[in-house]
DNA sequence: TCTTGCAAGGG
DNA sequence: ACCCATGCG
DNA sequence: CCCTTGCAAGACCGCATGGGT
């Protein structure tokens, strides 16, 4: 059985003062996702930063200092890390790809598609390309993946308190909305959605008036795997108390 | 996310 | 070392 | 007129950077 993570710690720096290696250490999962690291590769280098012990650790990086940025622990060496150039995920440092053999681990952080939709049709073309990348390990070389991360989107009304509030600001634009119905009628399935068909269920709570605390939130980060993986998912689920 | 201010439309 | 503005979410 | 409805705009918090002193 591995378990696999995935957290956007707005900032390593910061989970890093609120207990993230404590957390890792009693948790202990096989592997951890992380997005918005928001790391400079020297903060790594300069062995300035602290690490969780028994894991080897990959990373990726944004040409911007500060922003974005992702990371993945794991306590197995995978077989292989895949490179991923093409600028749309390399630029902001936004996927990593690791073949775990049993299979293909994905983790990703989804571009923001900003007020006005500014940033929706990079945010589409991101999703399009990803689509294309997955589709050559599943229909191609017959393998299974897992894609981990924050969408950055609702996908439906059953995943954010406020749907008709939100229906023309980022995260729940109906463009993105569709884009996800895409990526999952391609044959890429929603894991927390085979075991949980309710809402109410988030990931994130705007900053603003306490949202956190009365449960006014949104599901925007996913675990999706191929169709033919979905018989290997034992459980999906949402980790309530860490912050 | 929530509050505010303004404008349009119906009674 | 500290403070403030900016970018981003 | 007055009262509703529907909007858009603005403030809000937290992390990280960078310039100034």
């Amino acid at each position: 059985m591995v378990v696999v993570i995935s957290w956007n710690v707005n900032g390593f720096r910061s989970v890093l003062k609120k207990g993230f290696l404590e957390w890792v250490k009693s948790f202990q999962p096989d592997i951890l996702c992380l997005q918005e690291t928001k790391l400079k590769p020297q903060d790594i280098k300069e062995e300035g930063i602290q690490l969780p012990e028994g894991y080897l650790h990959y990373w990726a990086f944004a040409k911007k200092p500060g922003y974005s940025g992702t990371a993945f622990f794991s306590k197995k060496e995978p077989k292989a890390i895949i490179p991923v150039n093409d600028p749309v995920f390399a630029d902001e440092g936004r996927v990593q790809i690791a073949d775990f053999d049993k299979f293909i681990l994905v983790n990703s952080y989804w571009p923001n598609s900003q007020d006005e939709r500014a940033r929706l049709p990079y945010k589409l073309e991101f999703i399009d390309k990803l689509l294309e990348v997955l589709n050559k390990f599943v229909k191609n070389e017959k393998r299974n993946v897992l894609v981990c991360g924050d969408f950055n989107i609702a996908h439906t009304e059953i995943d954010l308190a406020r749907p008709k509030e939100n229906e023309n600001h980022a995260g729940f634009y109906i463009e993105e909305r569709e884009a996800l119905t895409k990526f999952f009628n391609a044959g890429y399935v929603d894991t927390f959605r085979l075991f949980c068909k309710e809402g109410g269920h988030y990931t994130w709570w705007s900053y603003r008036t306490k949202a956190r605390e009365r449960n006014i939130g949104w599901r925007i980060d996913y675990h999706v795997v191929n169709k033919a993986f979905v018989k290997n998912v034992k459980r999906s689920w949402i980790l309530s108390d860490v912050y």
